[in-house]
Formats: structure tokens, sequence, C-alpha cells
DNA sequence: ATATAAATGAGAAAGATTCTCATTTAATAT
DNA sequence: ATATTAAATGAGAATCTTTCTCATTTATAT
């Protein structure tokens, strides 16, 4: 998706096109899995204020053009939110090891038997459900980094 | 489950049976969904530093007694781990409109998909799966108060 | 080009989590 | 039961994350 795409969609949300927004989007798109606020800071060319960061953010989700999710250690992770038209959504498979997020799509089969999953648990519980997500936790064991450490989850 | 049974939890996993990891154990024992910090608290009879909260957290969490999460609203929930022996596990609902989660049983049909499901995409990338988690998004929509606020994302 | 409303940047404030260290407590051997 | 010792706790400081405030800058409509 190019720069003109990525303002006509904050246009189309009522929203301004200003530096930090389009920076914001552009980082996004070029990566095909969800980013931190730091990893956004990093790869952004222009200073942009934390605060700002922040507050684009919250207003491009309000647009809903990203959505965001924790990771496992409770950082905040951010992601372009895919085509708006088709139902398409993934999901995400977290692997300690190497510390990154991968996105995972599934086969429609599979979204379907979810789908309807979700529409029986919505009737049970009286429960409008809008979304749904799917997260896997697990390790590649790349490059022989395990983290079998003592008390991993104790910082000192 | 009773005290002697959460003090021989601490004992098993190589833990100390100290005041404040009872607690903890006893408080998330009581309910049946999981808990905030803030809630945690809240529910203490005997005063806990919070420091010594965050502590024992991660104690119990090493000790893999406990499971932690985050809430949409990126804050941290902690839950008592379900009985070691099963391959019991849950997922969850979170309401918007009254701001609970709500643990989900899945029939052991629909699990037993999701882990071909899962093995599958172990397969395919490469990677050990330990874990998985479903999580749903709604709102019951009970006593009429449906969030319907104009930029909701944004605080201020 | 100008006016006006909206967005930004910087730093302060608030909130969440971790760290440090002196004191208390639990476990163990007597 | 008591003393000993290592481990855990409590309190507050330090750090990190997120939000707020307000003066300045920028975008949009005229």
């Amino acid at each position: 998706m190019n720069k003109e795409n990525l303002i006509q969609k904050l246009k189309k949300s009522g929203l301004s096109n200003t530096n930090p927004r389009l920076e914001v989007l552009k980082i996004l798109n070029n990566v095909n899995g969800p980013l931190s606020i730091e990893n956004i800071i990093r790869n952004s060319k222009k200073r942009i204020a934390i605060s700002t960061l922040y507050r684009v953010i919250a207003d491009l989700l309000d647009a809903k053009l990203i959505k965001t999710f924790s990771s496992p250690d409770q950082k905040l992770l951010i992601e372009m939110t895919e085509n708006e038209n088709t139902n398409e959504h993934h999901h995400h498979l977290y692997c300690k090891s190497c510390e990154k997020v991968f996105d995972i799509n599934l086969d429609n089969k599979v979204e379907a038997i979810i789908e309807k999953l979700v529409n029986q648990i919505s009737q049970t519980h009286q429960i409008e459900i809008n979304e749904h997500s799917f997260e896997m936790y697990g390790s590649c064991n790349n490059e022989g980094k395990h983290p079998n450490i003592e008390n991993k989850n104790r910082k000192n």
C-alpha cells in the first residue's frame, strides 16, 4: 500500500493528514507483524514525541485503522487493520526464544468452524461477540537460545 | 480446594508457605475468573505490600501455580492454573459493557479440533507450540450501559 | 494569504512495576 | 521448644509506561 492510499485511509476516517499519523501508518504498513511502541519509535524517520505517538495510536484505534493487543510480557503491540471489506483476520504466534510475533492465517474452513463456535458461545452466554483472537505460544528453538533460566518471571 | 491443599501446592513446588503466597492462592481460589492486581489487593484480608504482591505473582508464575495474561485495556490479569494432571484449560470472554472476564470451557470435541489445528501450525512454522488461548470480545448490553462514547481510546 | 480549529512537542504528572535494603518469618537442626 | 540461618517481606526509592497540560505549530476552509 502506497503513501496516497494511506492518506486516503486517514481522510476516509475523518482524520486530518498529519506527519505523525502518516508516519505511524507507513511504519506499520512496512512490516508483516505487530510492532511495539519502542519498535515504532526506532523505525520512524522523523522524530515523533512520545505523547504524540500515544495520541496517534488512540486516534487510529478509534478510527479502526489499527488494532492493539498485548504481548505475553505485557507490552502494547500495534498492527494495521486488514482490509475492512473482507472479513479477513489473522491470529498470532508468539515465539519465546526469538521474541517475535508471527501472523498466522487460518484457512477459511477452519475460520468457519471457529465462527460457528463463537456464535454458539455468544448464544449460551447472551453476549454479542464482535471479535475473537486465537493466540499461540511457543519457541522455535533457533540459535540455541532456549530460555531455560531459573525464576524467569522474577526480575530480581 | 481447601487451605491444606493450597499449602501442599506450595510445598510441592518447592515454595515455602508464607502468608502472602497463601493469601494470594486463597483469593484466586475463591473466584471463578481471573483477577487484577487491584482486585487481589481489595480481596485480601491481611495487608500485602504491593512489591511483595508482584514478587509473589512472579514466583507462583514460575511454579506454574498461576497464569497471567492481559485484558484488552492492558491490565495484568491473574488466575489459578487448572489441575495440572488433566489437560483442562479454558478460554476467555471479555465483556466491554460490564467490564468482566468470563471463563469459557469448550467441549472436548472442539478442543480436539483446535489441538489438531495447533499441531498443523506447529509443523508448518517449525515452532514448538506449548500453549494456546482463544479470546473473545463482546458486550452483554446489560443495564443499558453500552459504551458508545466518541473517541473512546483517547483519555483526553 | 488569513483565520480558526485541531494536532503536536515538551515536560510534568500519574500509574504500574521493579529494585534495594533493613526487618521479619519460615524451615531446619539441635 | 529454641536457636540458627536462609529466605521472604515491607517500605519506599527508582524506573518504566502512559496520560495530561499548555504553549506552539500545522492543516483546512475561507
